[in-house]
RNA sequence: GGCCCCGUAGUUCAAUGGAUAGAACGGAAGUUUCCUAAACUUUAAAUACAGGUUCGAUUCCUGUCGGGGCUACCA
């Protein structure tokens, strides 16, 4: 049984029975800080109100009756108003029994029931993948997994942004100065020629401007009236009208991005189960639109445009169909999410994995769906992560202020590679392993670089010094993997009685291990309620942390004792599987030997 | 201007309202007859400022200062 709850029985029952009081709250527990002996501890305050007495004196009491009608109670002591109480290693024996025995330790073994789709990645077409949708790739991809290790049905959609004025100015740039130029031709990979393009329309767009700004126009009415920017609207309002030759090119062009796309989802190695494209569901979007209008949630202005008044509910009016009939960013998203409603009618929560820079944008959708009469729009969740922002601040595409996906990934590869070059530990290795190996590590330090740090918080990333190897990092756990499963290896050819079920109790080394892996479920759990990775992804390092100092103190192949020796390897085989299961959850994978 | 988010060692990140604020990198000093030194050990170094709430505040509230985002007929 869960040692919390437990302990939570027995000490209602001990307020019970010493003050004669019902102590209905729930009662929490923390880790006993490793400077106090002590496994578990209870803070004592929220009981002095009770007993009548002084914090020390009712930890006292609490302690000596614990210690007397718990068994799992072996110890405890009492410093200022918390108890720290000594859990017998009979239990961490019992403990341990059940973890080795679960291949699954960790994961939910049940079914919860609830089907989630969880939306990420979203790219739009006209450009590559830069450092900003690694974030949201690997976010989107590690909270998905872990979602599923809690039990609930996941579906992972991804919405390509295919159509939009933006993707209008790469085609617009590609016809009018392409010179016909083709991924084949150009050797480019087909969503970096695309981008190249979409560049080039913003440097001639600021050269129109600048040119307009000279003769003396305003800046504001001069940004409207750039010549490119005039044709670009029109190309828009011909894609939407089906015109026969942007459609061509569209389709050719938007080919090209998804080819290159599809090398950088597979390096990075994330995956979707259904596909959504804009293009496709815009429509319904407008169609939306009519019926908020008939029912009064919107109102038409006379240019044409088609508005919703939220100043009610502390927002403002915002816009949602252009007098010119053309629909924008949130049109589509109506559209989208209604038709996901309708299509998983079963679903219990649709998570947008998208970035805090749209907060405003997603508290406007949920509303409208909400005032279109839509219940689903209470379990619309927007999964809000922070930027990640450059030494000189935020990335930006059309000025070429970038980190590319492709680039780093490859990057990172290489000082993989470099770094196992000059440790020289892979002798044996024929070529694919190697490269295989310099893979994972490579990617390993990528994503856990990113994946450990709170979502919701911004992040920094300095082109100028790469990603560590060493230290708190993915490859340090990695290392860390490698190095149990070469005991393991070693346990087997040597010692084939190692797998027996162990039967020595554990000593204090082995227990502060054993307290470790203990928690492991209750991170998983947490780390699925709020949807955060790096609690994961900190909880590994902490336990690899603590094996290497563990492997460090104890030799464990030196000891003479054979059910001890047994109950180390089990334990250090455990550690690695848990490392193993939890680096999953983050998309990382392990080696067996680095 | 309005709304939202954020200020923790030199740097990058931690800390359900709890004990002496943890790590990593970088700095200083050590550990290899022993299971992988991508490791381990020791060390110096931080809660922007001012109030409030309480047994207790990095955490909650208010204000000041500083940074970022949104406030587009861009997405």
């Amino acid at each position: 049984m869960n040692l919390e709850i437990l302990l939570s029985q027995k000490v209602t029952e001990t307020i019970k029975t010493l003050y004669c009081k019902e102590y209905s709250q729930a009662i929490s527990f923390q880790k006993t800080r490793p400077e106090f002996a002590g496994d578990i501890t209870l803070v004592i305050f929220p009981f002095i109100k009770i007993s009548g007495k002084g914090p020390e004196q009712t930890a006292q009491e609490i302690g000596n009756y614990l210690k007397e009608h718990c068994k799992e109670v072996e110890n405890f002591n009492v410093v200022k108003g918390f108890l720290n109480i000594e859990i017998s290693a009979a239990y961490w024996l019992e403990f341990f029994k059940n973890i080795s025995q679960n291949k699954n330790y960790g994961f939910a073994e049940k079914s919860s029931g609830k089907t989630i789709m969880i939306e990420y990645s979203s790219p739009n077409t006209n450009k590559p993948l830069h450092l900003g949708h690694i974030r949201n790739n690997l976010l989107g991809y590690s909270v998905a997994e872990i979602l599923k290790a809690n039990g609930h049905k996941v579906i992972k959609a991804n919405l390509i942004n295919d159509r939009g004025v933006h993707i209008c100015k790469s085609m617009l740039a590609w016809k009018k100065w392409g010179n016909g130029e083709t991924p084949q031709s150009s050797g480019l990979k087909g969503d970096h020629l695309v981008g190249k393009y979409y560049v080039e329309f913003d440097k001639q767009y600021k050269t129109e401007l600048n040119k307009l700004i000279a003769k003396g126009i305003p800046i504001e009415e001069a940004e409207k009236k750039v010549p490119l920017l005039l044709e670009v609207q029109e190309m828009l309002r011909k894609w939407e009208a089906g015109d026969n030759e942007t459609i061509a090119l569209w389709k050719m062009m938007n080919e090209w991005v998804y080819e290159g796309f599809e090398k950088t989802y597979k390096a990075l190695g994330v995956d979707f189960d259904k596909i959504y494209y804009e293009s496709q569901t815009y429509l319904l979007g407008k169609s939306m639109v009519e019926e908020g209008l008939q029912k009064g949630v919107f109102y038409k202005k006379e240019d044409g445009s088609v508005w919703i008044d939220l100043t009610a509910d502390g927002l403002d009016h915002k816009l949602l169909l252009r007098s010119d009939g053309t629909s924008v960013y949130i049109t589509q998203d109506i559209g989208t999410a209604i038709e996901r409603f309708k299509e998983f009618p079963e679903l219990n929560s649709l998570i947008y994995t998208v970035g805090n820079e749209q907060d405003y944008h997603f508290k406007v959708l949920f509303l409208i769906l909400e005032k279109l009469g839509y219940k689903q729009a209470k379990d619309c969740y927007h999964l809000s992560y922070g930027m990640v922002e450059l030494p000189h601040g935020k990335m930006k595409s059309r000025e070429g202020t970038v980190v590319d996906a492709d680039d780093l990934i490859e990057e990172m590869i290489q000082t993989a590679a470099e770094k196992s070059k000059e440790r020289g530990k892979t002798e044996g290795m024929d070529d694919a392993q190697l490269h295989q190996l310099n893979n994972m590590i490579g990617l390993a330090a990528l994503k856990y670089f990113i994946l450990k740090v709170d979502p919701k918080k911004k992040m920094l990333f300095n082109p100028e010094d790469s990603i560590d190897l060493n230290g708190n990092t993915g490859p340090f756990i990695q290392y860390t993997h490698a190095r149990i499963r070469s005991l393991v290896r070693k346990a087997q050819e040597q010692f084939s009685n190692y797998s027996s079920v162990a039967t020595s109790l554990p000593g204090k080394e082995e227990i502060s291990l054993l307290k470790h892996l203990y928690y492991f479920p209750q991170v998983v759990a947490e780390s699925g309620e709020k949807f955060d990775p790096s609690l994961i992804a900190n909880y590994i390092y902490d336990l690899a942390k603590q094996f290497n100092q563990y492997y460090a103190d104890v030799a464990i192949f030196k000891e003479e004792n054979e059910t001890v020796k047994a109950l180390r390897i089990q334990l250090a085989e455990a550690t690695g599987k848990v490392i193993k299961n939890g680096m999953q959850l983050l998309g990382i994978q392990v080696p067996e030997r680095m």
